[in-house]
DNA sequence: CGCCACTACTCGGTGATACTTTGTAGTGGT
DNA sequence: ACCACTACAAAGTATCACCGAGTAGTGGCG
């Protein structure tokens, strides 16, 4: 599949949203993560500036943690206003992707 | 709904292909169109950079006509390239969408 | 010990896109 | 004369995903 970078925008970051809620996680496994689910071109940098901006909008706990394998770890997990963040994410995208399917069944 | 605009990055231009390959029609009407199908927020400013975008990159071919109600309009319609534009966008919107569908429903 | 691979995070800068604002202009109603 | 509706253009802004380079910790191999 080619570039699909521009159809992300505004979805990658509720795609790393729904991760982190299901499960306590952080961002090389997250990059992982949405790698297996079919962003093959995703890469780090890209998730961690998603991370980040997350923790700078207040929604997002963070914990550091060390790891066996490499340097520490920053354990993501959503707090209210993350779930909420969430919720909204997945509202806007139920609106969306229902009418571009609409359209593209020749709706009107 | 609030503000779509992050979400429709990627995937407006793709409606807008889509609008023209159902009818060919013009930047003013592409709106209204849009609007009716959800998009309440789209402006004309918006579709007029998207037509101008398309133009440029040789999707559309444009004719001008005068309109009984006001200033002429530019009549757009598809050309080959144009509607090869139009299936890639579909291929990626159907990979995109079920993918996220997908981590929707705790898959993986 | 030195080198490399893998893990793990940060940051400055780039390019694409939708949006905002402002401007121009034609038609018809009051 | 003024306003509303139609119709297009263009300059500037914000946001986002991406890129590139850098920093660091761990363990394997010769």
């Amino acid at each position: 599949m080619d570039d699909l970078t521009e159809m992300l925008k505004g979805t990658l970051e509720g795609c790393v949203l729904e991760i982190i809620d299901g499960e306590e996680t952080y961002g090389y496994a997250i990059t992982r993560r949405l790698n297996e689910l079919g962003f093959a071109d995703v890469v780090e940098g890209t998730v961690y500036t998603i991370l980040l901006r997350l923790e700078r909008n207040g929604l997002v706990q963070v914990t550091k943690r060390a790891s066996g394998v490499g340097p520490p770890r920053k354990f993501y997990a959503l707090n209210d206003a993350g779930r909420e963040q969430l919720a909204r994410f997945w509202a806007k995208w139920q609106y969306v992707s229902s009418r571009i399917d609409k359209l593209k069944e020749g709706g009107g």
